[in-house]
RNA sequence: CGGGGUGUAGCUCAGCCUGGUAGAGCACUACGUUCGGGACGUAGGAGUCGCAGGUUCAAAUCCUGUCACCCCGACCA
């Protein structure tokens, strides 16, 4: 990539935010000009930003060529009809983009290309010989989010890698996706980020297998479990929660009703009748799938899992909660003193909360509960399920060690398919007896754009942007002091400028006349991850100053071999991410 | 979709309640001083007050409509 001095780029940066930007990576976006927001929900990339985004494209685009998968690129544009055939014109809701054209055509503006592949596929693809076969595209998609937000990292247009592989069996479609498994492990790594390929629901692409990778931030918007005694790691929505090991404990309370007048939440229990949420129970009325209802019975301190609860037989999918009325009607009781003693309705109860003895409950009267309150004694033994969310410190799944929580931005999703869309879709070709063979696919997305902001949000401190090396938009800045002035450091830095770009260390020259506060700041809002100043302080000396973006104290830099110095450099910030 | 909010200079915002013909800081232009951690002075340019209608002698300000944008919302038992 070409080189850059800072006198010839007309962006200017902000000192303000625009009060829109509510996430680190968004404002710092905005203040270091990589975007501007055109429209809700969509951006332009300005030249620094964009140069960012084609470093993650060229990473990915290498390692998918790697991995054997081959590069097409799909319109944006699709016609209705092959959504109309995979079923998805209904299914997909008001996130798909539909447009008409001047002969009142259907079309959708794609917000991914299962459809059209699959039409490649069965147009091109005659004989299982030809199989298997792994085609991308690096392209814009479009989803209409009813809400974007947070820049670039949920925004309505955005750029995707999508591979999807066809295969002759399913022993094909497993190596096939253990090789972009793989290949995404490296691009991630390559990239700089800390991360982690997690377990995830398949949820509504349908499919068998499926794996989320997440890079880790504090800010994520996925709450990700992982063991700390093996490589255990899954999306919070699947994480099982194993039931707590021994039995349950006698019963030593009778069961007791108790006024709690305005007692309306687990909260107000514990602090009227001081006994820990550990010993309530909440009991949540959903639809049923029959249009009954079932009450859920959780420990007061878990929450509901809605996936876990949404997946039990005789619950409405999706899940949705009782409304109010409906409890008062059928159950006679109201929203916040609801409890399973006596509750006329089908009861299914979370492991843990099952494994209580004398706990606290609802008592189905207005302003009551009830304490010491046993299965088996005061209702009967309960239909357990797993209900809830795990917690940090639960057992892990797998037995090895316990489960910790952490934040993470899903970057990267690879899928089992299966045959759903070549099924429908009718994407066959011949197998060795010249029968037709319904064919196996896999899908595996990157969003580029969004890999540009988690990795902000991953490696930024006060000042700015601290860009891993491999995705830097420059990876050395040149920071000359006195520019203006000083003949001498202008020529030492113009030598520089031109050596290091020589050498393809891609340099970026501050020669603007600004102050050397300015360019120093400027240069941390940018993030370059090395910084050379060259002043006549240092060249009295025969020096240079060297400082990476992470360091906080300077040290000297050759005047002569700085190409090598600062190679060296970039080699040991390479190899460990943050 | 429901609820709330905001549209005034490139950005952040004041002015609106109580109508009288538009302001500040940053950014920008010119000149001078300054110059190793976001300088200072002087002068200056820049706004259809989102849009349309209405009320009024007079509307950024009041009324109606409209558009755009932002925030919150399905974990309450």
């Amino acid at each position: 990539m070409p080189s850059m001095r800072l006198s010839a780029y007309p962006i200017v940066n902000l000192k303000e935010v625009p009060a829109d930007a509510e996430v680190v990576s968004h404002k710092l976006m905005l203040r270091a000009g990589l975007i501007r927001r055109l429209s809700a929900g969509l951006y332009s990339w300005m030249p620094i930003g964009l140069r960012v985004l084609r470093k993650v494209e060229a990473i990915v685009r290498e390692e998918m060529n790697r991995a054997g998968a081959l590069e097409i690129l799909m319109p944006t544009i699709q016609p209705a009809e092959l959504w109309q055939e995979s079923g998805r014109w209904e299914e997909y809701g008001p996130e798909l983009l539909r447009i008409t054209d001047r002969h009142e055509r259907a079309y959708v503006y794609g917000p991914t290309h299962e459809e059209v592949v699959t039409d490649i596929a069965r147009r091109e693809l005659r004989s299982y010989r030809q199989l298997p076969v792994n085609f991308y595209q690096i392209q814009l998609k479009f989803r209409d989010e009813i809400r974007p937000r947070f820049g670039v990292m949920r925004s309505r247009e955005f750029i995707m890698k999508d591979a999807y592989s066809f295969h002759a069996d399913e022993a094909s479609l497993d190596e096939g996706y253990r090789r972009m498994h793989d290949a995404y492990q490296r691009i991630f790594t390559r990239c700089g980020l800390s991360f982690r390929a997690v377990h995830a629901d398949s949820g509504s692409i349908g499919g068998t297998g499926s794996q989320e990778f997440h890079v880790l931030a504090a800010s994520g918007e996925d709450a990700i479990v992982f063991s700390d005694g093996d490589d255990y790691a899954a999306n919070l929505e699947l994480a099982p929660a194993l039931p707590p090991p021994g039995g349950r404990p006698a019963a030593s309370a009778p069961l007791t009703e108790v006024a709690t007048p305005k007692a309306h939440t687990i909260a107000d229990l514990v602090t009227q009748l001081g006994v820990p949420a550990s010993q309530c129970v909440k009991t949540l009325i959903v639809d049923g799938a029959a249009g009954d209802l079932v009450a859920l019975v959780i420990r007061g301190d878990h929450e509901l899992n809605a996936i876990k609860a949404q997946k039990l037989p005789g619950v409405a999918n999706p899940l949705k909660m009782a409304s109010p009325d409906r409890i008062r009607t059928e159950l006679g009781a109201e929203v916040g003193s609801i409890g399973p003693v006596g509750l006329a309705c089908r009861l299914v109860v979370d492991h843990a909360a099952a494994a209580l003895a004398d706990f606290v409950s609802g008592a189905n009267k207005p302003g009551f509960h009830v304490t010491g309150c046993n299965w088996g004694r005061d209702l009967p033994e309960p239909v357990t399920a797993d209900l809830r969310n795990v917690v940090e410190g639960d057992p892990s799944p797998t037995g090895n060690g316990v489960l910790g929580i952490a934040r993470g931005i899903e970057v990267g999703h690879i899928f089992k398919l299966g045959r759903k869309y070549s099924a429908a879709m009718k994407a066959e070709v011949a197998d060795e007896n010249s029968q037709p063979l319904t064919v196996y696919m896999g899908c595996y997305g990157i969003g580029i754009t969004r890999v540009v902001a988690a990795a902000i949000e991953q490696n930024h401190d006060e000042a700015g942007i601290i860009w891993p090396d491999p995705i830097a938009p420059f990876k050395v800045l040149l920071v000359p002091m006195n520019w203006l002035k000083s003949e001498r450091v202008r020529e030492v830095a113009e030598r520089l400028y031109r050596e290091l770009d020589a050498a393809g260390l891609e340099p970026l020259l501050d020669d603007r006349d600004a102050r050397p506060g300015v360019k120093f700041a400027d240069g941390e809002l940018y993030g370059i991850p090395h910084r050379i100043v060259i002043g006549e302080r240092g060249l009295d000396a025969g020096v240079l100053e060297y400082r990476h973006r992470r360091a906080t104290d300077n040290e000297e830099a050759p005047l002569e071999g700085l190409t090598e110095f600062l190679r060296e450099r970039i080699r040991q910030s390479s190899t460990g991410p943050a």
